[in-house]
DNA sequence: TAAGTGTACTAAGAGAATTAATACACTTGA
DNA sequence: TCAAGTGTATTAATTCTCTTAGTACACTTA
């Protein structure tokens, strides 16, 4: 199902939450689809079940699973875990924005650099070099 | 010059780049004055010299000081640290914001956020000297 | 040269994070 | 009822990163 990359530095619980998102984004596992088994996944890549658990848990509370103690964890109906995280993201840009505001930046600066992180939408990551000054 | 509070959690350089910080800010030390030797504060804290040093070099990342090797250490002038404030905050949020776009959020939606969070400015009122260009 | 300064490198110690071991609780079907 | 499957909780061992300390080096000035 997953592969592990022992040459990985994150852990491995961190590991599976992202390639397993990744399956279940891409369309990978069926929506309502049952999840491998805490321990079979846990036999078939060879770690500790708790280990397993771990991950299935964060999973959860994105909205990718949802459990049924005794019967088995599921793949969330897409609406699920697209609106959550949404939220999550939102969530964490408005703290941010507290921040930014806080520190004594003009809503008018923000609104500026919301548009031209817009208008360049092709890069990967890290904004970080704009022209300020 | 400054008092460590050994019920505190963090780190003790940590500690003490947020003292050296607010003292730098609120002009308790002046502009262009010469800091503590490293070693002299590390004596007069009983903490290792290297912590110190430590603290120095997150100060001067962050513009508040400047360092003349054999010479010293001294505060830097007013603007300095008050654009690389300015600008570090705005680089991290372009970040976030870039992260939030490629979530899938709506422009729009950041804009109405952006003015929910500057609408509600309510827990503070003092110092309001917001001029930033 | 001597006494002051910051800097670099390595290692010891502490504490948090990760993983493992084990026992418990629920669901289903024979 | 029982057995085999499932997820869950608790605690312990381990691993690892972060913090701090020890020490030696390099630069500046008098």
């Amino acid at each position: 199902m997953i592969l592990l990359d022992y040459r990985d530095k994150r852990p491995i619980y961190e590991q599976m939450v992202e390639k397993l998102e990744r399956l279940i984004v891409s369309g990978g596992l069926e929506q309502g689809s049952k999840m491998p088994s805490v321990r079979g996944l846990a036999v078939d890549l060879a770690v500790n079940p708790n280990t397993v658990q771990r991950a299935y848990t964060l999973l959860e509370q994105e909205g990718y699973l949802y459990t049924v103690s005794g019967r088995g964890s599921f793949v969330a109906p897409e609406r699920e875990w697209r609106d959550g995280q949404l939220r999550r993201v939102l969530a964490e840009w408005a703290a941010m924005t507290c921040k930014a505001r806080d520190a004594g930046l003009a809503q008018e600066t923000l609104r500026e650099q919301l548009a031209a992180v817009y208008s360049r939408a092709d890069t990967e990551d890290n904004g970080a070099d704009g022209d300020m000054g």
